[in-house]
DNA sequence: CTCATAATGACAATAATATTGTCATTATGA
DNA sequence: TCATAATGACAATATTATTGTCATTATGAG
């Protein structure tokens, strides 16, 4: 195993996540053309795929966004049938959001046009290779919290 | 050496970019605070600092940025003296910039608190798990360049 | 050299995303 | 019971990014 990396290599990978999250962005966005679904809603959907109904502030903990944002995208979805409201046995006022059966066909789609280009890079490195670019961002997530004002965050004692 | 990585792991991955994103540029801009720089002009600023004298429309190619975007970064940046024009033996109408003593000194001292909390990332990895992640994020904004209408890519013919 | 084409600065408008603020209502926990 | 926190709802704003336009200057093909 060779010693500590350079702070200047980490500092060259962190000068890629800003044009990376752009391109991103828009090659997602452009798969979704013609579905009326945003980023944003893309977003929303991949939670509830993943967690089940969901709560809208938990939502914004999940994408690290605010639940005023996040409720603007869980309308919209709302209205196109993507998902349904369903009682919140913990909230009486704040219900569960869920993929609809039309939202998880459609998610699936999605999901798969998103694989199959994902596949053309995963193909070409190693899984180990991948699982230490996964452990190195998600280490800068987590010490980069200290900067967040996250609105969101359960409040302790303050 | 592992075999290929798989599609599922390389999403885990895409799905951190997002929110690391948002935490970097949140630090980068605590940093930033009282200089009168913004995260943007500090782009420009790395940029300049790196590669010396640039004409705006470079600025913008290294940095995926529209030039329109540059532009206005580079005015401000001109205001406050940290950088200054230089004649463009290229490009008349199209002047290089570049930092003067004072942007030099100013990033200098931004660099080095960034890079004392970098350094306590990159400590915890080594130096071959900093590279594949580098590579692999690398990776990414190069295929999903595919999706990018970059309105700086130098036209051949079309 | 001439001329069509591309690049550039300048100004403007818009869109998308993210942030912040407020308030009435409901939960929660001491 | 009561102070505190969480939530939905509505609103405003900020920041970043994108797109459009036009006059001027370079560039390169012929």
């Amino acid at each position: 195993m060779s010693g500590a990396a350079e702070t200047s290599e980490l500092y060259e990978l962190i000068r890629l996540i800003r044009p990376v999250h752009r391109r991103l962005a828009r090659a997602v966005e452009a798969k979704l053309v013609g579905t009326g679904i945003s980023v944003g809603m893309r977003a929303v959907m991949e939670v509830l795929d993943e967690a089940g109904a969901t709560s809208v502030p938990d939502i914004g903990r999940a994408l690290f966004l605010a639940r005023q944002q996040i409720q603007l995208l869980v309308n919209d979805l709302e209205k196109l049938g993507l998902i349904g409201r369903h009682p919140n046995p913990a909230h009486k006022r704040s219900p569960l959001f869920a993929l609809t059966d039309s939202g998880r066909t459609q998610f699936g789609e999605i999901r798969a046009g998103e694989d199959a280009d994902i596949a053309l890079v995963s193909k070409r490195f190693s899984s180990a290779e991948v699982a230490a670019a996964q452990q190195v961002v998600c280490a800068l997530l987590d010490h980069f919290a200290e900067f967040e004002d996250d609105p969101n965050r359960p409040r302790g004692l303050e």
